[in-house]
Order: structure tokens, then C-alpha cells, then sequence
RNA sequence: CGGGGCGUAGCGCAGUCCGGUAGCGCGCUUGGUUUGGGACCAAGAGGUCCCGGGUUCGAAUCCCGGCGCCCCGACCA
């Protein structure tokens, strides 16, 4: 089984490391077909905790669910000039069903606003209708060259929320807001780190007038693009006549967003936290929160040992523990603790003859350390050792990428960082489509976000990194994902 | 699509240069002994050597042609 072979150090390779972590923790597999995944239990358990937890936030935030079909006529993509430019190279397109040429092709949808717009028009007549707030958890599919588990597969598993608006102010505040919940959701479920910002021209969504994202520094210092929320402005509406009639008894076009995170998130997850024995999962999204680990030698020993551990497990099932009891037998100790370490389960509950007569068990932290802790403490002590370790985490995701990020960098600067180490290099920025375009060439690396007002320098840069004419804003680039 | 690597048991590999009838480690099955950081003994099961041609008495091995996967680049969440 590929759980036992040895995992490739982060130094040695560092994307031969995230496979090993991905097959050594069993989240994914590669499928039949080339550049689709397996997403296998332990990783969509994963996914489903994610999805449960963002449901909830945008339920919260007046969003519902719907869902729009996953074939999309040729035409509907070709109504928005920016948007088929954007992804027609990218679309799977079926031409034959049941036995027949298709008298119109239809798209396996990349993303759905195309379909998704051609049913507002037909619901949406007045301002009364307005807003409307809908998400879709879908799968989607986009042709891609090279793809990457959970990073980029032809096929991904995503939520898009589409909104539409009678002002643009509300819309443009949608964005934003999802904006946030994101950021809220990567911080303190994923515990890692975003800054968040603008999109520049060039690494816009196509279709959108704005595109606002959320930026993570994985380890091996590369930005990975975690989730995006796009101002479409009326760029939709126009194209598929979605017009609502004013309070005023005018006839307007609406005005849309659209967002989205997907199973990359997991990949995020696992190249911000893991470390070289395997998987590190955040204790908030870790499908096993809790292993315990029975240890005896005779057959009095692994009764008393076996009673006392089915009281701990039982205790903290009840307290909303996600634990498991691993009682394999013919396997040491040693061996379980390897397994469950490489699955990245944040804690295990060593329970010993020793351990019983003592009323305790020894918890061990993954990647820390191990201490005694009383069994009658267990219920609260646990809740409090997963909420720190989730708290050290995001410190720990923060503190690196902080380490990793170079403010007010000049020109050299750039080249010589993104040659090097890597990382976020801030920098005034003047806004040229040929300085970005030229940075890219010479670095390979890109701008990530013109960073919202809580990221940026102080005091703000004045000249352009590349061309040094006054800069028109500041910009975070790094070679991404 | 360019550059690099690889394809032999479930997994990791050796064997390929120099052709001779397929091997190692791990895992798996059965039985026994073990169990506080990757247990041991014994007996087993498991193979279209990526595919198709060719050379040869004989091909995992040599020749020709395909296919697939991984990594690095160009496209992208």
C-alpha cells in the first residue's frame, strides 16, 4: 500500500512531498482518466467538513442553495465577448447523446453563470426580486495542460454563489462581504493565513469588472490563489437580458457577483501545515480529531486497558469529538502512532496498564509533544488542546509567511527574490499592463493582489519597482500556484 | 506541445549494458509467539515484465512503432 512508503522531504522536492503526503495520508488517488482525481474518505471528509462549515456561513449571510445543470448549450457561453475568450479553450463539449449528433453542442460547465443568468431573466421582473442570493455546490470542468491533485484536476469539486442586485454599490458590497467570509473561513478552519485585495486586469475572471481574491503562501513560498469573488457589474445581465423594472418604474439591467472556493482548498491545507512524517490537519477540519491507542502485554492488561479506553472513547464521542479507537491487535503501538501521524490526526491518547492504574493517559500533540493527562479531565482538556493547537497553527501559518515577505522591494530586489527564496514581495506598482507584463517575464512571478488597506506598507511606496514612474498603488507579487 | 525521468507481484525496486525460461524488500493469507515509537518465526498466495510488430532456436533484455504516468516549462481556480 502507497501509506507505507517513505515520504520525500520538503527540501529534496517539494512538489514529489505533497504527493507522498497526499497518498501517504489516503486523502486522493490518481484516477483512469488523465487529470482527474480520486478524492478518496479521509480527503472528502475533509471537503465535507469544509462544506459544511462555508454552508452555514453563507446561510448565515441570506444565501440559498440551488442547483443549475451541469450541461450548458455552446451559445449561452458565447453571449459574453470576454467570457467564451476566456474559457472556450478550456471546455469539455458534448457533441452526440443517445446515439445522435446534438443539434447544438453543449458545454460541460467550466463555471455557471451563463445558465445561471439565462434563469434570472426569467425570474427576476421587478426590484421586489431583488437581491437574489444563490450557491450551488457543483462539480465543474476545465481542460487543463498540467493538473495537480486537489491544486488543479480537469474535474474539481467547488460551490459558486451568483447574486444579483438592483445597484451596483450593493453588488460591489456582496463581493466584498464574500470576500470576508472567505478570509474568516481559510483563517479560522483552515488556519491559514490570506491577504486579500484586487485582482489587476490581467489575472481577472473573465466576464467580471473586479475580481477580489484571497492569497496564501504555501511552504515552499509560492501564493496559492484560494478562492476569488468576482463584480460582474452588468456585464451578465446585459448579455443575457436580465432587467428588472426600478422602484422609480424605470427598466435596468441587475447588477451580479460571483465567488467560489474549491477542493483546492485542501491542497492549500496540506502545503501550509504538513510537515515531513506526513499530513498536519487542522483540528477543525480533521476528519479524526482523537486516536486512542490501547497498549497491554497480557490478556488482563488489554482488559483493563480495552474497558478504560471504550470509556474515554465513549465520553468523548459524547462531547463532540470526532475520535476513533484503534484496537487492531498484532500491531505495536509504534506502528499505529507512524499511521496516524502521517494522517495527519492532531491528537493521540496513549492508554497503558500504566496509564490505567494512574487514572490517566498520555496525550500526544502532533509534531509536539507528549504529556499525562487525567482521564476525568479529558472531555474539557481535549476541547482546549484542539482549540490551541488550532490557534498555534494559524500563529505558526502566519509568522512564516510574515518571515517570507518582503515589503518595499526594488527592482533588483524582485528579480533577486524571486530567483532565491521566494515569498510576497510588496511594491509600489504603476498600474502598466507592460511593467506587469514585463515582471512576469523577467521573474515568473505574478501580481497576486493590489492589496486591501489593512496589508499594505507604511508609508506607502511612491515609484514603481520597474519602471520607477510614480506608482499608482501598491502591489504584492510571487511565483503562484 | 517542448525538455527530463519512468513503466517488471498491491506498493517500492533489482534484473536490461552483455538474450537462456522472473527476483528482492514491504504489504497480503494461515498458524504461533509478541505489543509504552515502525515485532518475530514458519508456511503460503500473488506476474499479459505498458502495448503492437520485428530479429532470434530462445526477448523483461536487442531493433522499429505506439500508449501511459510523474517532474520541469507555455495555459489556468
Amino acid at each position: 500500500m502507497s501509506s507505507e512508503q517513505a515520504i520525500t522531504t520538503r527540501a529534496t522536492d517539494f512538489s514529489a512531498w505533497y504527493n507522498d503526503v497526499v497518498m501517504r495520508a489516503e486523502l486522493a488517488d490518481y484516477s483512469p482518466v488523465r487529470g482527474c482525481m480520486v478524492i478518496r474518505p479521509r480527503g472528502y471528509r475533509i471537503w465535507e467538513l469544509m462544506q459544511q462549515a462555508l454552508d452555514g456561513m453563507f446561510k448565515e449571510t441570506g444565501h440559498e442553495n440551488a442547483y443549475f445543470p451541469l450541461f450548458i448549450p455552446q451559445s449561452f457561453l458565447a453571449k459574453e465577448a470576454d467570457h467564451v475568450e476566456g474559457f472556450a479553450p478550456q471546455t469539455a463539449v458534448v457533441t452526440r447523446g443517445g446515439g445522435k449528433e446534438l443539434e447544438e453542442p453543449l458545454v460541460v460547465r467550466p463555471t455557471s453563470e451563463t445558465i445561471i443568468y439565462a434563469m434570472l431573466s426569467k425570474w427576476i421582473q421587478s426590484y421586489r426580486d431583488l437581491p437574489v442570493l444563490l450557491n450551488q455546490w457543483c462539480n465543474i470542468v476545465r481542460w487543463e495542460m498540467r493538473t495537480r491533485l486537489f491544486l488543479r484536476t480537469t474535474e474539481f469539486l467547488w460551490q459558486e454563489g451568483h447574486t444579483a442586485h438592483a445597484t451596483g454599490e450593493e453588488a460591489e458590497a456582496e463581493a466584498r462581504t464574500i470576500l470576508g467570509v472567505y478570509r474568516r473561513f481559510m483563517e479560522e478552519w483552515i488556519a491559514m493565513p490570506v491577504i486579500t485585495g484586487v485582482k489587476t486586469d490581467a489575472e481577472r475572471f473573465a466576464g467580471a469588472v473586479r475580481t477580489y481574491a484571497c492569497e496564501a503562501l504555501m511552504q515552499d513560498n509560492r501564493a496559492l490563489q484560494a478562492g476569488t469573488s468576482h463584480f460582474l457589474g452588468q456585464n451578465f445581465a446585459k448579455a443575457f437580458e436580465t432587467k428588472y423594472q426600478t422602484a422609480a418604474g424605470g427598466l435596468d439591467y441587475v447588477w451580479s457577483t460571483s465567488w467560489g472556493v474549491s477542493t483546492r482548498l485542501i491542497g492549500g491545507l496540506i502545503m501550509t501545515h504538513s510537515d515531513d512524517v506526513g499530513l498536519v490537519c487542522p483540528p477543525r477540519l480533521a476528519p479524526v480529531q482523537v486516536v486512542i491507542v490501547p497498549i497491554f502485554k497480557t490478556d488482563t492488561e488489554r482488559d483493563a486497558v480495552l474497558q478504560t479506553a471504550r470509556g474515554v472513547l465513549e465520553s468523548l464521542k459524547k462531547g463532540g469529538v470526532r475520535v476513533v479507537l484503534d484496537h487492531r491487535e498484532g500491531m505495536k503501538p509504534g506502528a499505529k502512532y507512524y499511521e496516524w501521524e502521517g494522517r495527519g490526526v492532531p491528537v493521540r491518547l496513549e492508554i497503558g496498564p500504566r496509564d490505567v492504574s494512574q487514572g490517566q493517559t498520555m496525550l500526544a500533540k502532533r509534531g509536539g509533544s507528549k504529556s499525562p493527562m487525567r482521564i476525568g479531565e479529558l472531555e474539557v482538556g481535549i476541547r482546549a488542546t484542539l482549540d490551541t493547537m488550532q490557534n498555534e497553527l494559524l500563529a505558526a501559518a502566519k509568522t512564516r509567511r510574515e518571515q517570507n515577505s518582503v515589503r518595499g522591494v526594488s527592482r533588483q530586489q524582485l528579480i533577486d527574490l524571486m530567483e532565491g527564496p521566494g515569498g510576497f514581495a510588496y511594491g509600489g506598482f504603476c498600474g502598466g499592463e507592460k511593467c506587469e507584463t514585463a515582471i512576469k517575464d523577467a521573474t515568473k512571478a505574478t501580481v497576486r493582489v493590489l492589496p486591501d488597506p489593512e496589508f499594505r506598507s507604511q508609508p506607502a511606496p511612491t515609484r514603481c519597482v520597474w519602471c520607477d514612474q510614480p506608482a499608482t498603488t501598491e502591489a504584492v507579487w510571487a511565483k503562484a500556484y
